[in-house]
DNA sequence: TTGTAAGCGTTATCAT
DNA sequence: ATGATAACGCTTACAA
């Protein structure tokens, strides 16, 4: 059942030692071509792979990077997770996946898993529920490598990698203001995320920017963020019983984007007569339509290859990193019928 | 820079040895309660974490499984990967990710990369190009667990995890000929793939139960299932440009069917007007809308928890497994306004 | 109850 | 050019 072979194999068959089939396996210069070649030749034979876990055990590395997201079955982040695994697997790195369903506790835990020392270093989009880093500063601290992608932590000096929310929000925003739209709501997701409050900024500022003025009550939080959909009801249920109904909805993000569809969709409030909508979205079916939805979209696939690259340098880097950087990537805006 | 604490350090600083604080650390009840609780309490104070590495090494296991499907970015597979990490992490195992994006060589590459002994068993869903499987028996024969799900190969006796392809084609085809339509078409990918055989079973046996001759210029392969749009482009014009269009398309794939509906919208061919499409999907976004494009979704995310649970009980069973399985989960067919 | 030593697979250091 | 040995962190016979 599954006997790898090892060095000592490859030693004992050849009469040799092991550090000799060590070196003969390596291109060391310390070694007789002839020695080297039986061994590379008998160890091409009995297809002889070396062990990683023990190269790790020496090394003190594992070649793997540990990636943790809320979801998997998101668009935009299955399509990081694309651009991650391509840089990763390029470089030879393995990539380990763990999701937080968007629990603070799951990430904890499954920070903490991957942290102590199976992985190298690590690529992290928040929890929505996350407010509390510790667990995160406390590694960093201790020199575990980390970058931030999309949904960053403002308390701590590392890489982060982000696309720039802001101004999508406010071209959206500022789309639909030139559409003539005037009451246009916000639905949001967690208070905590960076992504939240970006997008809430460029909101803000193109209706600024047009002197438009409405009420707090236009902007609705879905904590979950698209996950329960009672939540969301609730929130448009409410903001369509407003006395001054709003006649746009700016949604801010991925999984909000389609769960608000399915919402006006069973509340059986059509698009585009009774309201309209523009949001963040990373779904490629989404373009199949025409249903008068403007979608913003990130670029995860290079905001993945981009954290990863950044990642990989800091791990492999020999002297510390002198300074944090935060790239910020553009968005599109894809505009529909409306 | 991240000096991780061992047993040696807690041995040392306690002036025990090593094997004193291991087996304080574990429970093990040849150990006086004194030094255990004094161990435990130092252990937490200077929070220990094992070296998973080392006991890998040790244990000759790695508490990791790997995943090998073709493209994270698409709906059927990262449902899939959700069950997958699900499942896992509940059974403290990590979950190491690799896409092959449907080409062989690279297949080949990962499931050797994952193989030599970084995990303890593999889940695999093949790459459209494959259709030698030697690099899997080979590793199957030495005794490395693998579980297949989705598109698995014939010719290896293994665990199989699918869902009811035929059945679903079958439905799919069926509820067209039941709308009346008669002239259908099939548009499939690689014709290695299990699922394609699957569904184009399902399909002619629709077609023979309602007495339907068609030609075979009705069954269009995309062997690159989608990622190429020329040749889908290709496949639809010749389907559109034959004596006797076509009605309908039955589309038997997720990627496909959104690709074909890409395609169609660039062709300018109006569904439902010229032509109505039924296609395996897994998106949930289409559920958003209303074009006349029913659907046979795969329970992925099932799918994905049944593969892990047989894969892990392959990995920790005692004694080899007497006989192979294969479970077939049923689909569901999403009907819209056809 | 505790300590010593060997071993998991590999490489680096020091002899030879 | 090659071999013996120690080390990476941990567990487990075997001794004491």
């Amino acid at each position: 059942m599954f006997e790898p072979v090892t060095i000592k194999d490859i030693a004992k068959a050849l009469g040799l030692s092991t550090s000799t089939v060590s070196r003969a396996l390596r291109d060391t210069h310390e070694i007789s071509a002839a020695t080297k070649k039986l061994v590379l030749d008998y160890a091409k034979e009995i297809n002889y792979q070396p062990n990683p876990i023990a190269l790790s055990l020496k090394e003190r590395r594992t070649k793997a990077i540990g990636v943790i997201v809320s979801e998997v079955a998101n668009s935009y982040f299955s399509q990081a997770i694309n651009g991650i695994e391509s840089i990763a697997y390029d470089r030879g790195y393995h990539v380990i996946l763990s999701q937080t369903h968007e629990s603070y506790d799951t990430e904890v835990a499954n920070v903490q898993h991957l942290a102590s020392r199976s992985v190298d270093g690590l690529l992290i989009s928040l929890s929505a529920e996350t407010s509390d880093i510790s667990h995160l500063t406390a590694l960093h601290e201790r020199g575990l490598p980390m970058v931030f992608f999309d949904r960053v932590p403002e308390e701590i000096e590392t890489h982060k990698v982000i696309a720039n929310n802001e101004k999508g929000a406010f071209e959206a925003t500022e789309y639909l203001i030139q559409k003539g739209f005037k009451r246009i709501a916000h639905l949001t997701s967690s208070s905590y995320l960076s992504i939240s409050k970006e997008r809430l900024i460029g909101y803000r500022s193109a209706l600024a920017k047009h002197q438009i003025q409405l009420p707090e009550e236009y902007i609705k939080y879905c904590p979950h963020g698209g996950k329960i959909p009672e939540e969301m009801e609730t929130a448009i249920s409410e903001l369509m019983a407003l006395p001054e109904k709003p006649d746009a909805i700016f949604v801010a993000g991925d999984r909000l984007s389609t769960g608000c569809l399915s919402v006006l969709k069973k509340l059986k409030i059509k698009i585009p007569e009774d309201i309209v909508i523009a949001g963040f979205s990373n779904s490629d079916v989404l373009d199949l339509f025409n249903p008068s939805i403007t979608s913003v979209r990130q670029p995860a696939f290079e905001i993945g290859q981009l954290a990863t690259e950044k990642l990989l340098q800091i791990i492999e880097a020999k002297y510390p990193i002198e300074e944090f950087e935060k790239k910020v990537l553009e968005t599109d805006l894809f505009v529909r019928g409306i």
